[in-house]
DNA sequence: GACTAAATTTCGGTA
DNA sequence: TACCGAAGTTTAGTC
């Protein structure tokens, strides 16, 4: 890894063209030849960068660029595609190379899978009776969360998010789809589940009939460890 | 911005909890508070980060971590949620800070507008006869990309995408429902236009009776220039 | 400020 | 490997 802060402007060419003008920025170069320039601000999103697999190639600056105080010239271009990034550095201020190994990556805990879990544990959420038929119940374009049953028997098709929004409803409303031209399931109840479920999609939802529950992840890790407490 | 290469371990508890082991990384400080926790590969994305608005406290490390040898614990607090990240640090191969001002920011050029653009001057790839009416045509649940109407006078709504994807037929399926009750337009044909169009967006369009028509952005750029000569 | 749609999205899982 | 859905998404624009 080395690390470059630069007085420096930078041309991207790719799926779209884009321009930095001329300032102070910090020029991060990962070993696989990608690069990132950051500035002083934003979220981690770099104003410009490279995704590997790519190469960097030093060029000597042309006659017009020298002219404009270009010292060096770097361009790196992408392995498979035509994306080209070109660093013009018109002055180094810091410049230095780490090695730093490779790292044993980021280990993650409590994401949506969790909250599925934790709802086909506690499928009596959904009301008194409801039983679980399983998780990840396929259909020809793809799993919906949970397949349940109320206590008539009838099936109910789950969508679990952690914010529901507009896109939840509308995958959940395919799968509803498609369930209720199987005999063996129809009619297929839809609930849609989320620890936040914004107006729009509450809206949306309920609308094409479909049941929002609000989640409450706290409460239902404090069950589960009850559970198996007991 | 404060540049720091540390052997480290994170920890960050929010929206979820993740740890990163005891290695080497990049700890990029920015002046709001923020961090980045890098390492030396992956796209621009950092292992781990916390983004404004936040502050950076230095704590002293409690005796079992004294024991471990940690020599500093930096806990960066987000302002308004209980995100919280506490960086673990054993050593410091690396520190300097850097002054980088305001960043004039990046320009960009040649998106989706830009596609819309495109096909609003060269209408006619819709087909012969197809007219124009106008570019973001208003309705009360957003603007239309385009609305057309072809040789009979019938209305034609176009939904514009780089990368044609499930979303942008399901967005444009709310669109033609809504115009379709409008006496004015209906019956209204959609067509979903795109650089390029995934096979499952393409069976869901088509099935709904949606035209999917690819668009090659350097021809019809090609083809601009020519107009604007003559 | 809330919400929607786009992104040079990136990332992980699965067929 | 391609495709699809999720992300601590982030970001930009509109209402």
């Amino acid at each position: 890894m080395r690390i470059v802060v630069a007085d420096c402007s930078v041309d991207y060419a790719g799926r779209l063209s884009a321009h930095l003008p001329r300032a102070t920025r910090v020029l991060m170069l990962k070993s696989d030849g990608s690069i990132l320039v950051h500035s002083d601000g934003g979220s981690y999103k770099p104003l410009n960068w490279m995704s590997p697999p790519c190469s960097l190639a030093q060029l000597e600056p042309d006659n017009e660029q020298q002219a404009d105080g270009v010292a060096e010239v770097w361009q790196v271009t992408h392995a498979k595609t035509a994306d080209r990034l070109v660093v013009s550095i018109f002055g180094i201020e810091h410049d230095s190379s780490h090695d730093l190994g490779v790292d044993p990556g980021l280990i993650k805990d409590g994401v949506e899978a969790h909250l599925q879990e934790l709802l086909a544990d506690q499928i009596e959420l959904l009301g008194d009776g409801h039983e679980l038929v399983r998780r990840e119940y396929m259909t020809a374009i793809g799993p919906v969360d949970i397949l349940a049953r109320d206590s008539s028997g009838a099936s109910v098709a789950i969508e679990i998010k952690r914010r529901g929004e507009i896109d939840g409803v509308e995958q959940l409303t395919r799968y509803l789809e498609l369930m209720n031209r199987d005999p063996r399931l129809a009619p297929v109840q839809g609930v849609f589940a989320a620890q936040e479920i914004k107006p729009q999609a509450r809206t949306l939802a309920e609308d094409r009939g479909i049941r929002c529950l609000v989640l409450d992840y706290d409460a239902m890790r404090g069950m589960q460890n009850l559970n198996t407490l007991f």
